[in-house]
DNA sequence: CTGAAAGCGCTAACAC
DNA sequence: GTGTTAGCGCTTTCAG
């Protein structure tokens, strides 16, 4: 008895070809659409395929192809918060246009527990995927070096964590021009005129927070010490730094908030105290989250990110670093080239 | 030159075999923890194993066994609410603790747009996974039908949505008792002496909303129309159907109301309206998400179900569903039988 | 207890 | 254009 269908129950390229009286490999060349095959049996094998209901076993050509067209799209997610910020939804979004136009599928990973690493780990290492994209890193988290150990093409999000790593060819990042929009922001600030310009930092375990402090100082070398203080990104914490701003520093009359959230918090306080903004404190935020950025009193002046964009860029890395070490031995050489997005400032009324 | 590691770079059993000075089969036993294999070869193997770094390809694997031991988690819902609705992420949690209990691993594929049912039905089709849940189905949700046709065991939660197809034994499912949970909630309210009970429901598409009302009218066959006004699961919703209720029904003096979340919004309402409750107005919620119920004023009466062990149950039932089917024909005789999870009514200050 | 041999379903040279 | 021939890396009878 000869087989027409796997044991699984799916018919088999075999089945296909006696069924269409050609050989596999003609088969095999219609269903990768590959040019070489007459328009005969073009026809003839895609009769077929659609009558025995053919779809190719992704294992088998996996294995002789080397690859799976899926990528893990790893989320390091301590805070929920991040969710409920549409910077994220943008972002995924993004990510899986860009993957699937060209024919990758993505395959979300959450990480919530610690031994979740060794999960994903597993998961990654078994094949499953030609690669992973890692988001939301906290400082010195074990998923680069995971990919790395697994010889695993990854892209990160943001800035290189600091790692005692040397460059790694396997180690690319993305990220948005944190240092240089907050620039921007805070030249704005000075440029209005503003003496005191004071800031109110992320959470400073993430590369975000402190490149866009980075950036302030950039500015403001010399800023005294009480006109920096450090939030958390959410809106409560923007509200308590506030307060602790106005309080160590009566006199402050701009402030550059690292997100958008905790500069509506701020916003907040500052009404409360009577303080009339821009008038007489001058705020801008980080993000441009239109949902909050355009919601506030006054509407906010930020920095805006192309999310999405984001997303795009770093799942076009990520395959294109993919194909590269497809390609061979050419990844040695690859230079190490983090790729930046540019940030705008959008005017608002805050500043 | 003999392969010592595979085109990818990774070493394969043969070299794992030629080091240790076994053959493939040993080495194959003693990767899967197979019992008859000498304690010594048991050694040597390990120790080889860990010098050369050596992880099966699992697409060799399942190749051969027919199984990949990772199962879809296929949802149909913005992925933030996974993250914002209390209820999702405990459910995930019990599916995700259940799986890895068993060795199998899930992947998690959203459905945001039309045309994600698309990509997903390729996904399930090549072989990816032996199995999926599908999650938060639309009355008329096409997944359902798309694994069937897939030959793809799955599990849904939630009762099964109206639709021509007769018992397939493919299509399983999980549920909460909403029926009898609801139907205690207002026999509370009954048996309290209120006169006029209410309901909120829930947006009327999705089975447990439908589910829920029936267990309303179970209690009271007889209800007015006007005494059941239809709610969306948000707390706005619940807030907008509160205050549609009162206007057609001032002398409403008790509501069930079909979630948590839309009873915070009734009772928000309920308050501007000077609507003491629960004296003059009972309330009882469904979920008995502590994060809400615990935090209204007064405290929600609810409906408590559990949803870390229904997501366990689905997993478990979904596991035991690929058992069966890989064991042959056995699973055209098994029966079609829903699993439902008790639900009971917690009583805080509302009712 | 262990090894040899036979595939799983597919792609990719390489001939014709 | 199309078929033939080798495997991809692993599991699994079946002999020993």
């Amino acid at each position: 008895m000869t087989t027409d269908r796997s044991a699984a129950g799916r018919p088999t390229l075999e089945a296909v070809a006696r069924r269409a009286g050609v050989s596999r490999s003609t088969v095999s060349r219609v269903i990768n659409g590959q040019p070489a095959v007459s328009p005969d049996a073009v026809r003839r094998v895609r009769e077929v395929v659609r009558e025995l209901g053919y779809v190719p076993n992704q294992n088998a050509r996996s294995l002789v192809t080397r690859r799976s067209d899926t990528v893990a799209v790893v989320i390091t997610e301590p805070q929920h918060r991040l969710f409920v910020d549409p910077y994220f939804s943008l972002q995924q979004h993004g990510i899986r246009r860009e993957l699937v136009e060209r024919g990758s599928y993505p395959v979300l990973l959450f990480i919530e527990e610690p031994e979740d690493y060794a999960r994903v780990e597993d998961f990654l290492s078994r094949g499953h995927v030609d690669g992973a994209l890692l988001l939301s890193l906290r400082a010195d988290d074990p998923l680069p070096d995971m990919t790395d150990r697994l010889a695993l093409p990854a892209v990160c999000v943001g800035r290189r964590p600091p790692s005692g790593r040397a460059e790694s060819d396997r180690y690319l990042y993305v990220n948005s021009d944190n240092r240089g929009g907050a620039r921007e922001a805070v030249r704005h600030l000075v440029g209005l005129g503003r003496r005191a310009v004071a800031t109110i930092t992320g959470a400073m375990e993430q590369t975000a927070a402190v490149d866009r402090l980075r950036g302030y100082r950039d500015v403001l070398p010399d800023a005294a010490p009480e006109m920096v203080v450090e939030g958390d990104f959410t809106e409560a914490g923007g509200a308590a730094a506030m307060r602790r701003l106005l309080e160590r520093n009566p006199d402050v009359d701009a402030v550059f908030v690292a997100s958008d959230l905790m500069a509506a918090g701020a916003l907040r306080v500052l009404r409360e105290r009577g303080r009339r903004v821009p008038e007489d404190v001058a705020v801008v935020g980080f993000d441009d989250i239109p949902a909050i950025a355009e919601a506030t009193d006054p509407p906010l002046t930020t920095v805006n990110q192309d999310a999405e964009e984001l997303g795009r860029l770093m799942a076009r890395t990520l395959l294109d670093h993919i194909a590269d070490c497809a390609a061979g031995e050419a990844v040695d050489r690859t230079p190490f080239t983090p790729v930046i997005m540019p940030t705008r400032l959008v005017h608002r009324a805050s500043a």
